[in-house]
DNA sequence: TTGTAGGCGTTATCAT
DNA sequence: ATGATAACGCCTACAA
């Protein structure tokens, strides 16, 4: 395989030459530019990963954290994942892929320490994350996709859950709606831990009262059993006239319970979808109104706010929540009856 | 950071001892032995993984090569790469996620050319693809997830799809079903590419000729509408007694179909999922009849896979087809009428 | 603008 | 059973 030495020599300049040409780290005259790019071109030459990582200050990997014990095997965080490979890899970064239980940092700190990693992206982050904590004081760069509860001064890609929740209640508001049952995930321990369903709660109550709406909330766990006892509870009061779901499973599984019920949709209820990924807007279930967010930008601007951070040496907080936007689609109408 | 230098140092050794100690590669006597791993100890020390691609033979990278220009989002193929990557994290490799369309190699090829890579996985792979020959070729070692047409020379590991029809067919004939309705993916351009449709496809012909069953074939999109207007046809011919539906968004999917037709299940039809992922199967609709397989013995078994035929100085091909089991559940009986 | 040479932290090849 | 030392392929002061 041909080396830096090879190309020096068939450019009939120094090796240093080469190394500076290529990084473009240092004024290099243009005959010059040209005759090592050609020897590059003739020998077919790409600098060795791990000499570069060896010798430079950079490895070029970045890993993946991926807590192991939880639920994560949602298509969600799958999109998440491969839009931050595509970034990662247009940016000359690898990703390394780094499964360990959420409680867990011993294994990256080792990868640390083994000078393997330019910095890490945690996925799955929990309200109360240890990782955060272990890798800051180890010095690890990193970058939360989600983030915990006081992130204050660390770097983060989020969806606004807040302002999604907003976004809902405003526009069922503005629809007519007066009585709205709010279906979210159970409070299993599981699902207690992460943001989302909180800052939704919140929001949630917030824009309700201030809107003089009745919010009633419901929670069950997304297979269908759970939340067709749920449904057939919530949908007894007939003065509910808009569900609410929160997340691509409940939302999913609603709709099969309601096509079982016969229960016309958005006729008797409108069925509005908060916080639905992209690809149950688009394919899986089309009809439905949704407040979506989409992975791949959080696993883009993940991935590039590394990368960034890296690149620059102020220590600016790169702190990005991203709005999510309302998709009218035919699932939510006015109430059945006037007000 | 403590490098090899310093343990040896504090080990009163030279750094070749403190080297093959941790490589067992060279017999060491007991007394070394515990000096270099209490000095190792106490420095918290860790081979720094550069460095060591770079001097020794191997890098310790395996990469997953994921084409991005296919429907690759679902769950089956998520747990792959998980448990992929948890293999490889126990086994000392790391797992870098490659993205690239299924017919280019160029980028995977200068990955090689770069030094990076000990071997590569492959996903999604389709009766004709052209990143074996290329990689062959490259001589990038390489285990295929799944296989192509001509699997000739090349190590894979993959569901036995011929088998899991043979069961499939087997099991609905012994309950008395004469009238059996595969639902398959439709034809498009898409899903014809791969192997396991034509193989299922090929063995319930021919398993249903054998036993004297009707065997008719319905093709549709995995989405809802489609489903539904496959399913509407195929319900009207009153023969019909079984419904064999190959894949999880398929089978899930019809549900929901025969939910809102209120279809009785098994008491009309029997339902027969056939190649379902573990998740569906216990998770998402853990009464359906199935004949699983696991995603995760895929991931294991293809990186274990490849690693052993990194160590093993022999050209031995291992080609692993994975049988799936019957988990006879609830939507499965005998035929209403009797025969 | 270009060249020289000393690391980077291991592994592997010789010796002993 | 252990040591010394030359690669490994590149980056980056320092020199010119």
């Amino acid at each position: 395989m041909a080396g830096i030495t090879d190309v020096a020599k068939l450019a009939g300049v120094s090796v240093s030459t080469v190394s500076y040409t290529l990084s473009r780290t240092r004024p290099i005259s243009n005959s010059t530019r040209e005759r090592v790019l050609w020897a590059v071109e003739q020998l077919n030459y790409q600098p060795n990963v791990m000499a570069q990582g060896l010798a430079g200050s950079r490895t070029g990997f970045l890993a993946l954290l991926l807590p192991t014990d939880e639920a994560i095997s949602d298509s969600f965080t799958f999109d998440i994942i491969v839009a931050a490979a595509e970034t990662a890899r247009d940016r000359g970064f690898h990703l390394v892929l780094w499964t360990e239980p959420a409680g867990e940092t011993k294994g990256l700190q080792d990868l640390m320490r083994r000078g393997l990693l330019d910095g890490a992206l945690l996925l799955s982050v929990r309200l109360h994350d240890t990782r955060v904590q272990a890798l800051q004081e180890a010095a690890v760069p990193l970058v939360m996709i989600g983030r915990n509860e006081n992130p204050a001064d660390c770097l983060y890609v989020d969806s606004d859950a807040a302002q999604a929740a907003d976004a809902a209640i405003a526009y069922l508001a503005r629809l007519g709606h007066t009585n709205v049952d709010y279906i979210g995930p159970s409070n299993s321990a599981h699902q207690a831990g992460f943001g989302i369903v909180l800052r939704v709660h919140e929001a949630l109550e917030a824009a309700t009262k201030q809107l003089g709406i009745n919010l009633r909330s419901a929670y069950s766990d997304p297979n269908a059993k759970a939340l067709e006892t749920v449904m057939i509870d919530v949908l007894k009061d007939p003065s509910v006239t808009a569900l609410l779901a929160l997340g691509d499973s409940a939302v999913v599984g609603i709709r099969s319970i309601l096509q079982a019920m016969q229960t016309p949709v958005p006729d008797y209820v409108s069925v509005l979808g908060l916080l639905i990924s992209t690809r149950v807007t688009e394919t899986i279930w089309p009809q439905l109104t949704t407040i979506t967010h989409d992975p791949k930008e959080l696993g883009q601007l993940g991935v590039l706010t590394l990368i960034d951070s890296l690149d620059s040496s102020t220590t600016d907080v790169t702190q990005i929540l991203l709005p999510s936007k309302l998709n009218e689609r035919t699932t939510t109408a006015a109430p059945r009856f006037p007000l």
